[in-house]
DNA sequence: TTTAGAGTGGACCGTACAGTCCAGTTCTTG
DNA sequence: CAAGAACTGGACTGTACGGTCCACTCTAAA
């Protein structure tokens, strides 16, 4: 399962098949039809998986941000991560989206779920640093939070396509300063 | 060409099989195969060909960008043109990119490329509104342009996988606000 | 009208893929 | 320990794919 994703993660679902899952798993073709009905189905649990990884390890970051700073130091774990991965890979979720939202209705939605998710735990976070005073009182954080995803998974994508995790900063940089630019007047 | 193009851009590359692109193109393997060495030919014609129709487009809408209210315009056809499609294809560029960067490593320089122009387009036009004064003077544009740039792919990528244009404009509208922080203060 | 050469149609090939099948093995239960 | 159920290995199958090939046609120059 883990070397499934993993495999996936790298290569893209099409390009994958399941005689490299299986030598991966070191298991046999009967085995993977024994948990999974066909492809799709590995497919999906593999979103499944990926998802519930992601959207956990996100949680537990965004649940220490209390202050710029600390979301600043966010942020670089982000950069520094893809940094180490030298680019090679995007977010699981993200490269996922990008080829299956049109092939696959199930796994689309299933996505999109995971994105929805995702941009909750932003919310929650965006609304800690509310009630800190450090955005305007009453300020609806729902548009914020799908704001800040899309640039996390648009500067993503500009960094593994040139390779260079700075324009995964600066789109982090830029939407640190659009929130900024939510604080109450001082 | 345009044919396998819009072919590649609904299905993706590996999802299109050259007897598709000849059935929509009403042409035979042999002229496919006189005027391309192979698929991975193919391909990158396709994405030399989304690339320079792309940029040209988006070099003739930003031309036009000189104020704030003509900008958010330029943001709303975008949006306009989303919904028209029902998010059903993102940014064609977008697209490959997030398939083919790990896969196809000439593809990924192309579209790294095609990036670079968009986002030096976008330059060009930052920099006019900073000489129209609606930008710190001296701003340097470049990082700006990248951040508008990842932003309006992670926006598209979110509205392609949840099909609500919404996630696009609520991008949209965040980057339209962090430009504006950028203005000089009055 | 002949003829060389470029261009074309589409049958054909090898391969790699998702998915099937069954003989054999290991577990479970009485 | 016996018998049946559940699981496993991996050979096998049908097929759809990228790519090749060659007989044929059309063009154009002499």
């Amino acid at each position: 399962m883990v070397g499934a994703a993993g495999l996936i993660e790298r290569q893209g679902v099409e390009a994958t098949s399941l005689d490299q899952v299986l030598a991966a798993a070191e298991a046999s073709k009967s085995q993977l039809y024994h948990y999974f009905a066909d492809k799709q189905a590995l497919v999906r649990a593999v979103i499944a998986w990926q998802a519930a990884s992601l959207v956990e390890g996100v949680e537990e970051g965004l649940s220490r941000i209390d202050s710029w700073a600390s979301l600043d130091a966010w942020f670089e774990t982000l950069v520094a991560h893809q940094q180490a991965m030298d680019c090679h890979v995007g977010c699981p979720i993200g490269s996922l989206a990008a080829e299956l939202a049109d092939t696959d209705e199930a796994a689309r939605q299933d996505l999109a779920r995971a994105f929805d998710s995702w941009a909750a735990h932003l919310r929650t976070m965006l609304d800690r640093l509310r009630e800190r005073g450090l955005l305007t009182p009453g300020l609806d954080t729902e548009q914020p939070a799908y704001a800040v995803l899309a640039m996390i998974q648009g500067g993503l994508l500009l960094a593994k396509t040139t390779r260079d995790p700075e324009r995964l900063r600066a789109a982090l940089v830029a939407v640190g300063g659009y929130l900024r630019s939510l604080a109450p007047p001082s």
